[in-house]
DNA sequence: AGCACGCCGACT
DNA sequence: GTCGGCGTGCTC
């Protein structure tokens, strides 16, 4: 029985939307939420971008919550002017994603938001996106399903729920499935697809070894859970293509892949690679080099489920991923994974969090681990899986010692590695010199008054770049012409003091004459399109002697090149970082892989005036293992990371009295609070002034994370309360890496 | 961060 | 007399 209570009830009329606040994220650098009122607003709005007016501006911010008690009168509260729905709403997980990274780097809400959602994520641009892309209106035709054969009530529930959410959607489905499924999908109006169809091309794969066999059926049978492997596998030893076997195995599962990769020119070798083994799996791109619209439509194309292959640089960690299956973190020691600016975040550590709340597998592969993942590996927390045989079944290469205490130099060549040189110029072999300094020299001085060719904006000397004819700052950035006389007392005869690789080039080419010299450094090589031609010109041996920074450590496999020499590489092994012998070493491990392919043996040769050094002893022996046991020794000693945490406060002003002042009254606050952690002084930074401002910073240390996080939560608010002048600046930088 | 409002020097 | 310098202060 029916039982009516009022008239409404029989014959309804249309209620007015009921106006409800929201809370917003936007994207300002204060670290608070917004509130704003917006009729018609329902829970599947959550997510969702819209735009509002901001004091006299407009923004674009999220949806964090609903019906939330605004922390101002109710009466503040503006309107939000439009909901843009043609973009799905971001899903929980994402938001809490970015909620996580905010409160773990300190970072406001709204920011964090800002980075992760790609630039130019706005509903005019969208839709003019749109017209001219007929992939994006069909993937805005739906959020991709996924049927498994005998999974059709699951299908089915799931559908149901993207229904509640007001996705638009379309259904993949596998093979095999049941035919209600298909009709049902097709009833619907959804776009049908087979999921067959996205899958690895297996022609082309390889034979796996036994090493990487295992790996790949080790992390396979914990496919899932969340379960964080350290996959250390040497140069040359087929990471990637235990890599690729994984994908091809989730891509099956009807699962998305992320594949983390470095900041580094080998992007594209990675991202063809993996184009020809998965042709008809949806692939996104994600970098820096990437256009707005492009990366817009990677990130849209995640969102919805259509990518099977996410492949990115660290900005990718934020794309969303509803069915994720598998993280890949390539080079996970690569520096280029923790961001120097704005939020820092450092993408692999976000991976490891992303991985364990989506319960999914994670793989940090590495030849020279970070000692953090080393260490966790150690402790039990990662799973380690080694990879020791290389591909070729060749021998690593001879790592040799020249000290070069004991011969003479003839502009920081000795005869020994000339010789070496010379001996494989007479066998038609590459060679690789390798120096991390740009530039000819690093400093121009005048010997008869002791002028320096010093920056004008910061505490450093300007380079002389003799093939440029300028001076340039390598921390700032500026260049002044190269002075044909001593600015100060008008001496003629300017000397450049230390060797950069134009100087080793222009000494190389002079002793080799009938050798094909060739520069890489980021003076020569500036464009991908570049770096492309250099590596062709490598590949097909029209050059004899290389000569190169760290661009060409990380460089691809050069299958002519026999001899590696390293000069210069003694400043690394006392730096007054403590992370410097971690860098130097994998820099050198790196560096030294590029040696002996394809049946020629490989020699490496260290000009040093250290050879007792222990770090030298491990890279004979090609032992991270022990490089890693006596370096994790000294960190433990110190309580420095990974035993223990660290957070760093700097601040940068016009006069470093502002910044020291600013600093001295954050300690004061710290102190008060401070339960189990250490608080520093503040100091000057090494390199005090950088393009006009003077900066310095403060360390805090815990030997836990817990307690250093609760110290800063705390103190931040009051960080940002401290009445702080407004030439002064200021960040936090957690677990940061250039201390 | 933007972009307002708000009080003091050289100009149509 | 104004146009405009960038010094504080606020943004739901």
């Amino acid at each position: 029985m029916l039982i009516v209570e009022s008239a409404e009830q029989l014959n309804p009329i249309p209620e007015p939307a009921p106006t409800r606040v929201a809370r917003l994220a936007l994207p300002v650098p204060l670290p608070r939420n917004f509130d704003y009122l917006g009729a018609g607003l329902t829970q599947s709005d959550i997510g969702r971008l819209v735009r509002v007016p901001f004091g006299a501006m407009q923004k674009t911010g999220v949806i964090l919550a609903l019906d939330v008690e605004p922390e101002v009168p109710r009466e503040k509260l503006k309107q939000i002017e439009k909901v843009l729905h043609e973009v799905p709403a971001l899903p929980s997980d994402w938001l809490t994603l970015i909620r996580f990274a905010a409160n773990y780097y300190h970072h406001p809400l709204g920011e964090v938001a800002a980075v992760a959602l790609p630039p130019g994520l706005r509903g005019a641009e969208l839709l003019e996106e749109r017209k001219r892309d007929p992939w994006l209106s069909l993937s805005e035709a739906g959020a991709v399903m996924l049927a498994q054969p005998g999974r059709a009530s699951k299908a089915r529930a799931l559908a149901a729920a993207l229904v509640d959410n007001s996705f638009p959607r379309s259904v993949l489905l596998d093979n095999g499935h049941p035919a209600a499924a298909v009709r049902e999908a097709r009833q619907r109006g959804w776009v049908v697809e087979a999921a067959a169809d996205r899958r690895a091309d297996l022609s082309q794969a390889p034979q796996l070894n036994a090493e990487q066999t295992e790996a790949v059926e080790a992390i396979w049978a914990e496919a899932e859970r969340f379960t964080p492997w350290l996959l250390h596998g040497i140069t040359g030893s087929g990471k990637t293509e235990v890599y690729l076997r994984l994908i091809e195995r989730t891509l099956a599962a009807g699962k998305q892949a992320l594949l983390l990769v470095p900041e580094i020119g080998l992007t594209p070798q990675l991202e063809e690679r993996v184009a020809a083994r998965f042709p008809r799996a949806r692939r996104v791109a994600l970098h820096s080099g990437a256009s707005d619209g492009a990366r817009c439509r990677g990130f849209l194309a995640a969102l919805n489920g259509e990518a099977d292959i996410v492949l990115g640089t660290r900005l990718a960690v934020f794309s969303p991923l509803p069915r994720l299956g598998l993280i890949l973190v390539d080079e996970e020691h690569d520096a280029s994974y923790k961001q120097q600016e704005g939020l820092r975040y450092s993408a692999r550590d976000l991976a490891v969090w992303r991985a364990q709340q989506k319960g999914v597998p994670i793989v940090l592969g590495s030849a020279t681990p970070s000692l953090e993942s080393w260490r966790q590996a150690e402790t039990g927390r990662y799973r380690r899986l080694s990879l020791h045989q290389r591909a070729a079944a060749l021998a690593p290469p001879e790592v040799r010692l020249i000290d070069t205490r004991r011969v003479r130099l003839q502009d920081g060549l000795s005869p020994m590695l000339e010789a070496a040189l010379e001996a494989r110029l007479a066998r038609r072999e590459q060679s690789l010199v390798f120096l991390n300094r740009r530039g000819y020299a690093p400093v121009l001085a005048c010997p008869s008054c002791g002028w320096v060719s010093d920056c004008e904006h910061c505490s450093a000397h300007r380079v002389f770049h003799l093939a440029e004819r300028v001076l340039r700052c390598h921390h700032c950035g500026t260049e002044a012409p190269v002075p044909r006389a001593c600015p100060q007392c008008g001496n003629q005869d300017l000397h450049g003091f230390g060797r950069g690789t134009q100087r080793l080039e222009e000494r190389i080419a002079a002793r080799f004459p009938t050798a094909r010299v060739l520069r890489v450094d980021r003076d020569s090589v500036r464009t991908p399109a570049q770096w492309e031609a250099v590596r062709r010109r490598i590949g097909e041996g029209e050059v004899d002697i290389l000569i190169g920074t760290q661009m060409l450590a990380k460089g691809h496999d050069f299958p002519r090149l026999t001899l590696v020499g390293v000069v210069g590489a003694d400043a690394s092994l006392f730096a007054a970082d403590y992370r410097a012998p971690e860098r130097l070493f994998q820099q050198l491990m790196q560096v030294a892989g590029r040696a002996g392919r394809a049946g020629l043996a490989g020699e490496v040769l260290i000009q040093t005036e250290f050879p007792e050094h222990p770090l030298f002893a491990n890279l004979r022996r090609h032992d991270f293992a022990g490089f890693a046991r006596l370096e994790l020794e000294q960190r433990a000693a110190a309580h420095f990371p990974p035993f223990g945490a660290q957070a760093v406060l700097r601040a940068e002003a016009p006069e470093i009295a502002i910044a020291l002042d600013f600093l001295e009254r954050a300690r004061a606050a710290a102190q008060a609070i401070a339960e189990a952690v250490r608080i520093y002084d503040p100091v000057p930074m090494r390199l005090v002034r950088r393009a006009r401002l003077e900066r310095a910073q403060l360390v805090v240390e815990a030997d836990h994370r817990l307690p250093l996080q609760s110290l800063l939560s705390v103190w931040l608010p009051q960080l940002y309360a401290l009445r702080a002048p407004k030439a002064l600046r200021w960040h936090i930088d957690v677990d940061p890496v250039d201390i």
